[in-house]
DNA sequence: TCAATTATGATAGTGATTATCATATTCAAC
DNA sequence: GTTGAATATGATAATCACTATCATAATTGA
């Protein structure tokens, strides 16, 4: 069985927060880590519905919260519409181009603006404790 | 009467659109202007009631659409919760520093910063027409 | 096995925003 | 100035993305 890692890491949260086991969350997780998309809970929800057609919405609310809270998720909120989510465990720091024709996501690093970031941040006395930064325009598909 | 250049702005694009003119949209207008702060709906509604009681809730969303697209405010989304608007006209771009404890907002720009990202799309062959970093943190202040 | 506790699914409720609609205003043409 | 077609307004219903509630079911340690 694949993905066992992150397995792990929700199943030593929950015992952690004494909280219990259950199916529907490990559905909810497996179906997630399958798709390496940026996913709003409702189109998870109609993902996990296929493999487990009786669950319910509340409970992938419910499971993407535990997700961002072990560190396996993150939330990414675009302009108006539903929050994403997408993988966090493993996957190195990074922001996004979003193209505002296609809605398609590009992920980017540079390790000189995330060093700027800090430099700005200290220069007000602030202590950083996270960034988001969204790069909005034209993708090079879009630009044809 | 103050707020010349941006009542004027107002009042072209609402000519150009061949809309028309209302004393409640200029009431918001002076209102948004007079006051500094990332308002939400919500707060300007609080204060434009003070001048004007009769206005309604619906008139402060559709008037703040107007400004948005006229270019005399812009929008900024964090987290959950209502959407904030702050001057846009005669303002440098600039980014912000949110603290996570008290909710202030430091306004800062680094030109490398904003090069830095120009070259980051650049590499990805998008165009980029805009961004919206935030940083989170704790403030001086918080920091005691 | 049992009992305490948590999880679930259905659904009601919420907060922010947008749509609808009857009435009021604006404004160009007379 | 009056008219009338078009837009604006305020009240409020509707929508969207969640979040809370609750009766029932599943988990788990004793
Ligand atoms: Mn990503
Ligand atoms: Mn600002
Ligand atoms: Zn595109
Ligand atoms: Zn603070």
């Amino acid at each position: 069985m694949a993905f066992d890692e992150e397995q792990k890491i929700l199943d030593d949260f929950v015992r952690e927060k004494g909280l219990k086991h259950s199916g529907q969350r490990k559905d909810i997780l497996l179906t997630f880590l399958k798709t390496e998309k940026h996913l709003s809970a409702d189109e998870l929800y109609a993902l996990v519905k296929k493999k487990n057609p009786a669950i319910g919405i509340a409970t992938v609310y419910r499971t993407l919260k535990l997700l961002c809270e072990s560190g396996l998720s993150s939330e990414l909120r675009l302009g108006s519409g539903a929050v994403r989510y997408e993988h966090f465990y493993g996957h190195e720091h990074h922001d996004h181009l979003v193209c505002v024709k296609c809605g398609e996501f590009i992920e980017v690093v540079d390790p000189e603006i995330e060093k700027l970031q800090e430099r700005l941040a200290a220069k007000e006395d602030f202590s950083l404790q996270g960034h988001k930064l969204l790069m909005y325009g034209i993708c090079r598909k879009c630009k044809g």
